[in-house]
DNA sequence: TCTTAACATGCCTGTCTGGTTATATGCCTG
DNA sequence: CAGGCATATAACCAGACAGGCATGTTAAGA
């Protein structure tokens, strides 16, 4: 579980998550739209990868990433344990959240 | 959020909070059940209540802590933008459940 | 006031990691 | 099969960070 957290604590690895969960992407389109480097973004998916968060195939030349739930669903888990920590507090925050956009 | 996950990608930290999930704590109580040094538990103590995921109080000579439920109702609301990729993945697994039989 | 208890903080060090540059690998086209 | 793409990997560097030790701070008690 830690792993995963560790995975998700960095900046460029969430935006590329955010990416993906649009739709499935190739490196070459995840360079462009993130503006940074492809072995950076090559490293990035790899520990995404090896995390499960992700996975590819091979399209002629190209890789195509994709988002796999299972890691989102064993987080869901874990947050199940806290949760009755803060659903007496969920109705008040949604209203905070909806209000700032 | 980014912030959040990277307080939680760290395995000391973790199990702090399994301790503080059950009841508040004392920082002596988890240096004696985590078996690690009080400066280390303190700073990881400053760590998770600038994320806001523990607060504390005085008592006497010593400070007590507890979980605050709001950064945990936040990494939830975070995760519902994924919730439709592994419902659609169980309704698929479902799906496929049914053919077999 | 002096001492002790319970924590917090500063400093140092080793380790880990994200980024860059350079290079290797695999696929496709002519 | 030569050459160009798309991507992965390797080697290196700089900054971040966790842990240990020593010390500062505050509160309670004699």
């Amino acid at each position: 579980m830690v792993g995963a957290f560790a995975v998700l604590g960095e900046a460029n690895r969430l935006r590329i998550l955010e990416h993906l969960r649009g739709s499935e992407c190739s490196v070459g389109e995840l360079v462009d739209r993130l503006g940074m480097s492809q072995p950076a973004v090559s490293k990035h998916l790899r520990v995404l990868r090896e995390a499960g968060f992700v996975s590819s195939r091979i399209a002629a030349q190209q890789r195509i990433y994709r988002i796999e739930p299972e890691p989102f669903a064993e987080m869901e888990h874990w947050l199940a344990q806290y949760r009755r920590l803060w659903d007496r507090h969920l109705d008040a925050l949604e209203r905070h959240l909806d209000n700032q956009e």
